[in-house]
DNA sequence: ACTAAAAAGACATTTTAAGTCTTTTTAGGG
DNA sequence: CCCTAAAAAGACTTAAAATGTCTTTTTAGT
């Protein structure tokens, strides 16, 4: 359970392959595809995802492409993740009081609640920076 | 992202509801379902799984009926959650070492880890005795 | 033998995931 | 102003998973 789905998979490929560029410098969607082995056509519709609300900046036309929205160590994995995926629920009745009728009495809801809030703890703790970095020398398994 | 199933929604509540009655107490499948309200015949498939890895005890014919498999404090959310939605997998690299040609590099990799870690650890503190027990009067909101 | 229950397995339906294809908009260059 | 390169938008398709149901079989008590 708890599984990402592919989109959610491609989108971190392809977020932090740009994230790994030079800043500033347009990247062509095919490009980006090419580089992190997604399909293009899918790619393209993550990136429309990313381009409304901010996440990356496109530009069209001759010489258009991809740059991110902001800063690599300004963006985190949830904002990524959230995006495509959507908020992060493990259980509908944590969605807002009243969502099940047993939210005053159940005993698991405040479970659910600790879960979410670690999850999200910890992707909003990790900037496309840090993913984007070249590892140091780690030392051999 | 990472929602529980209504398999799995269906699963802790027709659990925890037979650790909310009196230990030694066989009930019938027909009457959790009615108390929790699902599906009968979707509660059979769950509790037939919860039967084959010891959850429950099962006894067939004329007064036959559901017992937990262990004592209510002795078994965990984790263990009901990845007895029907099977185990915590935030991605698949995390599966095991060699899942994804990225694993030696990638940086999202450890997240992954962690989130798992946490999840697990969460839900593995949390017993059906605790989930089965009546609240104590709560400050009312 | 009859009846009450769970077990097992095949089947059906709906929803979501995962992608593709076509058309449209935008921008730059000659 | 026209041509071309690129992303945006939207309709469409296919495959897989979720969510059940239905029928038959096994087991146990009376």
């Amino acid at each position: 359970m708890m599984e990402l789905t592919r989109k959610g998979e491609y989108a971190i490929r392809g977020i932090v392959y740009l994230a790994s560029r030079p800043p500033e410098q347009v990247c062509l969607l095919s490009d980006i595809a090419a580089a992190v082995d997604v399909p293009p056509t899918f790619l393209a519709k993550i990136f429309q995802q990313f381009s409304k609300i901010g996440l990356v900046k496109s530009y069209r036309g001759t010489g258009g492409g991809f740059i991110l929205g902001r800063a690599a160590d300004r963006i985190t994995l949830l904002e990524v993740v959230e995006a495509v995926e959507g908020p992060i629920i493990p259980n509908r009745c944590v969605i807002s009081k009243g969502e099940c009728a047993r939210d005053t009495t159940c005993n698991v809801h405040p479970v659910w609640v600790d879960v979410q809030h670690q999850v999200r703890d910890i992707l909003n703790n990790v900037t496309l920076q840090k993913l984007a970095e070249k590892q140091p020398c780690e030392p051999i398994l």
